[in-house]
DNA sequence: TTGACCCATCAAAAAAACTCGATACAATCC
DNA sequence: GGATTGTATCGAGTTTTTTTGATGGGTCAA
């Protein structure tokens, strides 16, 4: 049994947070670097209310952080979480297929 | 901008297909080898509908393959598409901390 | 203090995802 | 043939997610 050795909730939460483009697209953009919610708005265009959602979805996930100063709020990414991610992903993965010839002898 | 070399579509639909524990389990299941709707009834214990139904979410986002033979429906693992999947997730990991010192000279 | 600004949160509406039972269909068995 | 089995799909109902506009709190500058 492989299946009990898989973080079941902890993969769907991730995914569930990925799982939406405009999340996924405010992940792009801070691959740029800290951004406060403004700027977010800029870039992508949505309104104010509907980034503060997505972020909360991000952050709850850990997969960003924030950081208040003075009026704004800037947000990053938490690359712990993402390699965490990419781990859980590979833990799915099925080793290579038996039926492909084995480069050895 | 590093935000255009992001799949950000392809992210989101692999995402989503993976946000539902239900179709996690499946897929830690199948990591056991090809399994048909009945085995996996048995496994988890889920109605017949509902699993075709997150079976064909899985399939569609292409995680899964099925197989006919007869009357049953075999599904394993498409492995190509979790490696795709890691990928993907790794084109979303900031670069280490610059915060962090640097390990040369 | 007043007003402008950035943002989080709320309530309501809209949209999407999920579940369940029923039905349909093809393959097998008698 | 008729009955049974394994599965896909459909429709209705429920639940969850997402969007939108409004409200309010904190900060800053005049």
């Amino acid at each position: 049994m492989i299946a009990e050795r898989v973080n079941v909730p902890r993969i769907a939460i991730l995914c569930n947070a990925l799982a939406d483009e405009a999340r996924v697209e405010i992940v792009a953009r801070l691959l740029d670097g800290e951004k406060c919610v403004c700027d977010l708005m800029d870039d992508l265009d949505a309104g104010q209310s509907r980034l503060s959602y997505h972020l909360k979805v991000l952050k709850e996930a850990g997969l960003v952080a924030d950081r208040r100063e003075g009026r704004w709020s800037y947000y990053t990414l938490e690359r712990a979480a993402f390699v965490e991610a990419g781990e859980l992903i590979t833990s799915l993965r099925p080793r290579a297929s038996r039926t492909l010839k084995t480069n050895c002898c």
